[in-house]
Order: structure tokens, then sequence, then C-alpha cells
DNA sequence: CTGTTAGCGCGTTCAA
DNA sequence: TTGAACGCGCTAACAG
């Protein structure tokens, strides 16, 4: 039982109101000044300033979201911030997003279960939009567009229900990093597969396994977690279930291929890539230090995060623009952890 | 100019009126219903509830915002992103903040002279508190003070004006480093230091100097920007002003010591620890990988936010609590990128 | 427990 | 160009 309310000091922030009763103008003169293409004279709207910055007013935003139905808020869901590679995008989006005058509502998820919970306050919060790297069911998508709520997906897609994406190619991705091990040699693959609940993570393992497919070659594929940790697991499990049988190892992400090269460095003394190729995919930091020098797919981050940030304003000012899928293709890095060839 | 304006579904969305005439009921028993506390029949209650799930109605928290002046919005301004160690420290204050049905308004700063353009947008969102890591001067604390926002700095002070702040004890970090360094039997120091505008960097390259001089050795300083690169170049540098005359180089942070490490390795040839020790501060995930090891300070970062978290929702129930300062020690991980003794 | 009423701070008609 | 009046969706007295 909350007894006694504290006073807020904010209850006094001064009112469009308090700077036309000081500048001598009415509240809606104020009201025009701030904003953009209206018609306000000269003087007054000296008057209006100076009045203004001597209180200190700044417009409410959440008196205009009311009464303009646009809070120039956008969610931002990002289920895994943790996962090198999100950051740089977290940055980049709030940062471009800033540039237009929006600002970004942030949703980590410590769980795929907590994606209802967030949703329910994206209703609340009446977001003009929203940016989604966290996986949604059919039925959550629906609700974005039931509610009118434009969302842009970023490395994930819709499925029966289509939406607005923006995502890395895993398909040509992958190609390229076989077709050069392939190239190189290798005959013994191993894959180290994303957490099951990734989108991203089951594409780039499922495209590996098709390319190598075509050129004849299977692949052991254990379970991995996008983690350093069980890039270590993993490689020990496909070297136990290979009985060391193995020359080329595909990660779903740098970080797993980190946590294998040490692996293969520190436990199994190889030498990467003389004895063992292993390569992985994002292009995050760590990937071009030079203990790893990662041979890997960077995705261009920029590129991606400019495109869903000018999707998704476009869907904000129009409506109902078909849901557009963007992909992108990576930038192949050479680096040194893996031979490769062609 | 915006001839048509876009005819957004969200002007559609339920109000607590339609509710209200579809459960046949008035619209303050709507509201009531929804409110905490509020004292409803259950018999209005089950009919309210079925009407606001047939609507899918969710109350309005911008128009809630602005009647109870309290938005559950807070501020988290973080200056850089990229830096390593905050991805794991905003991903805690989302949650914690989410945990308390607070959300979370993120502003990420390309350049600190950013700043003012995120407290305008911060004032304007009359969110009910902040959480700064970054840089903010004098006249900017005490806007928060006049505007009676609360205000939390994270690994931050305010200078002249007092402010509350959560941060990690840089002092008894680097004295350990260097009493550990000192005692196995380090005698020529060099230190890398972050950027001249990161506080924590100033303070954590004061303290390793002081500590040094209590032990009677004084260290060369270069300037570095807490990141990898610039640990490559801080050691180059580091070794040209020196004659190579080095031992033990102490970095203000751990992604400067892995490109110091790095460097050592792959262009001085020089072996980590045997030939030169290297430690760094943070704690942060790659200091664990078997190739780094880092000998290092690890933020306690889950007590850390939980502290913020916990300090700035207490000053937001209770506006004029004194500004206190939390400050954390640090945990001392051997590691082993540097002889230690003692 | 319930409905009525009066705003929260602002944007936007409409006359003047 | 300006001001008066109204309403965005909701909460918080108040009377019943």
């Amino acid at each position: 039982m909350k007894i006694e309310r504290s006073k807020n000091k904010k209850l006094n922030s001064p009112t469009s109101y308090d700077v036309a009763r000081k500048a001598g103008v009415s509240q809606s003169a104020v009201s025009r000044c701030f904003r953009p293409g209206k018609s306000v004279s000269k003087k007054t709207r000296e008057k209006i300033l100076a009045a203004a910055k001597e209180l200190g007013y700044q417009p409410n935003a959440i008196a205009q979201g009311l009464i303009t139905k646009r809070s120039n808020l956008v969610a931002v869901v990002i289920s895994n911030l943790t996962n090198l590679a999100y950051p740089e995008v977290l940055a980049e989006l709030t940062q471009r997003f800033s540039a237009q005058g929006i600002r970004v509502l942030l949703f980590t998820l410590a769980a795929e279960s907590e994606v209802d919970e967030a949703l329910d306050q994206i209703w609340r919060y009446r977001v003009d939009g929203a940016i989604v790297a966290a996986r949604l069911s059919d039925a959550q998508l629906s609700e974005f567009a039931d509610r009118g709520v434009p969302i842009v997906l970023y490395n994930r897609v819709g499925g029966e229900v289509a939406a607005a994406s923006v995502r890395c190619d895993s398909v040509s991705g992958e190609a390229e990093l076989v077709d050069s091990m392939v190239a190189a040699g290798h005959r013994h693959f191993g894959i180290i597969a994303g957490p099951p609940d990734s989108y991203v993570g089951q594409e780039r393992v499922s495209a590996a396994s098709a390319r190598l497919d075509k050129h004849g070659f299977e692949a052991a594929v254990v379970p991995g977690n996008f983690d350093y940790a069980s890039g270590e697991e993993g490689l020990r499990e496909l070297v136990r279930i290979t009985a060391g049988k193995l020359d080329a190892i595909i990660c779903a992400n740098d970080l797993l291929a980190i946590g294998a090269i040490d692996y293969a460095r520190f436990e199994l003394g190889m030498r990467v890539p003389e004895d063992i190729s292993i390569v992985g995919f994002d292009g995050v930091g760590p990937a071009r230090w030079r203990g790893y020098q990662l041979t890997t797919i960077r995705q261009p981050v920029r590129r991606m995060t400019a495109a869903a940030v000018a999707m998704l304003i476009d869907r904000i000012e129009q409506a109902d623009l078909p849901p557009e899928q963007r992909v992108f293709a990576g930038e192949f890095l050479a680096g040194s952890s893996a031979r490769t060839g062609g």
C-alpha cells in the first residue's frame, strides 16, 4: 500500500500554457511555433522561443503522441544481445533512427518465451513500428498486421505469414565457404550448428550441408549454442564421433569457430589451418584478431541496418507496402583459419 | 510538403470506451479493472476482461503516462556500445527494468557531442529516470536535478555536482594487479591508457600509476582507444619509447590487453607471460578464451546493474534521496597473461 | 462497487 | 496570422 505518493518535481515541468502566458500569446501559437511548417509570424516566434528558453520548455512528446497518433517510438527486439554480432547492429539501428527523429524502445529477451510479454508492452506504447531480431510465431506476426504496426524482421523471415525482412544470404555465403574448402582439397567435414531456435543457425547449417552434398560430401553435424564454449565442445564431439577423421569444420557463427580453433590448438595440439580448417560466419571483431584471422563471411551490417530502418520508416509513412524481403550478400573474408583454393 | 497523410490502422486501436460499451459498463470501470489495487467486483471484471480480450484491448501507456506523470520509461544512455563490456550491461539493465514494469528508451552516442541531443529527447519523453554511461558536464548533471529527473551514473561520477553512481573500484583493482606483478619481480612497467574522454580510463591509469609510485616504480604511458588496434599500437609505441626495456604492461581495459598480447606474440615474437606480462581490466568474455587467459579484474556486472536499477527506482519513487555512490570491488582473475606473485 | 465529471498537455479545426 | 474551443485516451476524485 503506497500511502504517500512522492511529489515528483516533474509535476512542475512547464507546459505550452506557461510559455504562452509568459510570451503573451495563446497556447495554440506556442504549439504551432514548435511544429514544422506551421505559420507563425517572426515576431511572435521570437517572443515564444525566448519564453520557452527561459522556462526550459520542451514539448511533451507523450502528449504529442497521444493526439497525433505518432509516438515517434519504434520497438527493437533482440533475443540475445550477448551474441557478439548484435551490439553493432543495435548501435547502428538506434543511431539511424535517432537521425530520423525516432526513438528506440529496447526489448532484450533472456528467453524466447519472453517475447509475448514484450509484445504486450509494444502494443501498450503504441510504437510506430518494430524491428525484430527474434523468433516470432505466425500468430504473433499477424498480430502486427492486425494492429497495423509495421514490422521489419532482422535476419529472420516469416513463416506462413509474409513479413518485411532484411537478412544476410546464408546460402551463398556458406556455398562460398564450402566451395573454397572443397577446392583446397578438404574431404572430411564437420559442422557445428547453432541453437535449434535460431533461424540463421538452421539456415546456415542446411545451406552448408546442401552445398557439401552437391560436391558429393557429407558432414557430421553436432549442436552448438553460438558461444565459445560450445565451439570447444562441438569440436570435441565431432572428433569423437568421427574418430578424428576430420579436416574441415564449418561453424554456424564466428564465436563457435573461435572456440573450435582454440580447442584444436590447445587441446588437440593441431595447427590451424595446416592440420584442420575452420570457418565461421558473421565477421565479428574478434574474427580479425591476429590469433584467429577467421575465414568467414562478414555481414554487411551498415547496409543491412540502413535498409531495415528505411524499410520500416517507409512502412510507417505508408501503411500497406508489400512485405519486401531484402537479402544481402555477405563479404568473403579469406582470413587464414582455413586452407582455401579455387 | 506532405499532402497525403497516411491512414494508419492504429487509429482504430480499441479504447477503454470500446471495451466499456461492449461490456455494458462505464469507461472508468474499465480503467479500474486494468489498474492494480482498484476495487472492481468479480462479475464486472470478468465481463470487462472478456470484452477486452475480444477486442484486443491494451491500455494506452501513452495516455496513462500523460495523466499519471509516470511514463514508466527510463532512458539508458551509453556512449560506445561497441565497447565489449557494455552489451552485457545493457542486456542486464533492460531485463531488470522490464521485470519492474519499466521500459528502456535507448540512446547510443557515436560521439560525446551527441549527448545534448539525447538529453533534449529525454526531456521531451518525460522519462521517469535515467542511467547514464557517458560523460556529463556539471551543467548537464544539474539539469537533471532541476527537472527532477533522477539519474544514476554508471561507471562515471559527477564533478562539482554530486550524483548517484554505481561503479567498479578502479583503485583497488589496479592496486591488486600492480601489487601482484611487483611481487612477481617485474620492474619495467608500461601503461596503455584509455581515450582521454573516458572517466574509467583515466581513473584506472592514475590508480595504476599511483600504486606503482608507491612501490618506487614509474611507468611509461601511451594513449589508447579501448580497442584492439590501439592495444597493438600502444605496445609498439611503448617498446619504441622505452627501447624495449619492458616486462609488464598494464592496459586500461581487456581489449587493449588482448591487442597488446597479440602484438607481443605475433610481431615481437615474445612469449606471454614468460617474456612480458600483460594485464587488463573488465573481465569481458574473450578475456577467458584459452588463447588469452587474461590476468584482469572482472567487474561484477550483475551486482552493479542490480544496484543501478534499484537505486534509480528508489529515486523515482522517492524524489529527494541523497546522491549515494556505490563502489563495487572487482574480482581478480588470475589468468595466465601475467606472472603474478605474493 | 459504480458511474459521472474534470482534467493531463498538446494539435487542430474554425472564425475572426 | 491568431485565439477559442474541442478532443486524443486515460486516471482520479467525487457522489451515488
